[in-house]
DNA sequence: CTTGACATAGAACGGATGTTCCGCTAGAAT
DNA sequence: ATTCTAGCGGAACATCCGTTCTATGTCAAG
């Protein structure tokens, strides 16, 4: 799409479109949309339209009031399905307690409240559950106090993957990634200026869940 | 909603309206409604129409050409466009150079890549940009390599807003709580164990946006 | 039976809307 | 200098569209 050649009053047109058909449910007529950005002549705002058309930016339907609609990546309500996942806030994670996992057969079940991810951001939709994070001993993982932590239950987990992890002999939750080495276990923290753990005892180490995505929010 | 009361004629109306609006992208005219539902005369679908308003199944905006939308649950397309918003990712942040700000006219279209964030994460929707993290330099903001910040564009910061700053004389940006303390202006890092930067004079720093939210995605 | 509310049909009116044609200007290409 | 093109403004036109008015039919309540 070679779209970076719009011209001001294009791009101010084709926001206005988009917000003109968010507020009211139908997109505006050709003397709206001149109005708004400026334009007396009817058929220069046509001429600038059917540029759009050319690129691909606007469809249009002939002899139709208002009979245009955006494409592609602001489109409507029918390419829009499933656009978030709603994922259940199942508890709060401390580093004193290992993490309470949902029960397994319903997970949405029990919970109040849930948080909202826009699918584009995660790889998956099944499993997955969030907790807030209390406290700031997570801070080595780059993680404080009140962000969300969306997690997937993953019992078998791989190399590289950032796990929270009950230390029974530390008696501590952490957030790490998790690297198997021969026998042993290595934790390592997302702060690279700290060094990594090493689980001699695997037995000692509990995976709860892969870290799929912190989410911070401010205000 | 009491809809048992809609005639026959009604429900067909509405349904037509609906997949309608669906497939072309803006809702019918009195005329095609008419044709879908076998209703020769307009005044019998202005009519009609008008009784879908008072109960509350439609809005109509008067002497307007297509200017009605429905309400509620069916009004897919509002709904739906409401749960995602897209900010544009317009590019990376350094601490070495100053936040490349999206140009102010249509932050909208610019931008290649862009990110979905569910609204219900966000309190504001406007004046939103979102910037990768290049590098290690924010983690005293805990923020890594590879998060994603979205900003909103702000001119004037409040107390205690995490903000985007550039300081001209140390040529850095960074992120950090700010707060006015006087004729000083006070840095703080998000990460507890770290102290603050004091600013005596606040030309040499300048707020380029206010974070609204810190994304990490894993895997 | 009469009355009145409700639903429908048809026609006409006026404003809204998309389309088209003509002329003008600025700037690049020849 | 001349030509060509993109972009703009204005006006006219045909049609699309919402609104309104009148007339007709149905049906239950009085």
């Amino acid at each position: 799409m070679a779209r970076g050649k719009l011209s001001d009053r294009q791009s101010r047109m084709v926001e206005f479109i988009h917000n003109f058909s968010r507020d009211n449910g139908y997109p505006p007529s050709i003397r709206e949309i001149g109005e708004a950005v400026g334009i007396s002549s009817t058929s220069v705002v046509n001429y600038n339209l059917n540029r759009l058309v050319e690129e691909g930016i606007l469809d249009r339907d002939q002899n139709v009031s208002r009979g245009l609609r955006l494409t592609e990546k602001l489109a409507r309500a029918s390419d829009r399905l499933a656009e978030v996942i709603r994922v259940p806030l199942v508890g709060r994670i401390f580093a004193s307690e290992p993490v309470l996992l949902p029960s397994t057969d319903s997970p949405m079940f029990g919970a109040d409240e849930a948080i909202d991810i826009a699918r584009g951001l995660l790889t998956e939709d099944d499993g997955l559950f969030a907790l807030q994070v209390k406290g700031d001993s997570m801070i080595d993982a780059m993680v404080g106090d009140g962000d969300i932590v969306v997690m997937k239950r993953a019992p078998d987990w791989s190399n590289g993957d950032m796990v929270a992890v009950w230390l029974s002999d530390r008696e501590e939750t952490t957030l790490k990634y998790i690297y198997r080495e021969g026998r042993k276990v290595r934790l390592q923290p997302a702060n690279p200026t700290m060094g990594p753990i090493i689980i001699d005892d695997p037995r000692t180490l509990e995976v709860q869940g892969k870290v799929m995505l912190v989410v911070r929010r401010l205000n």
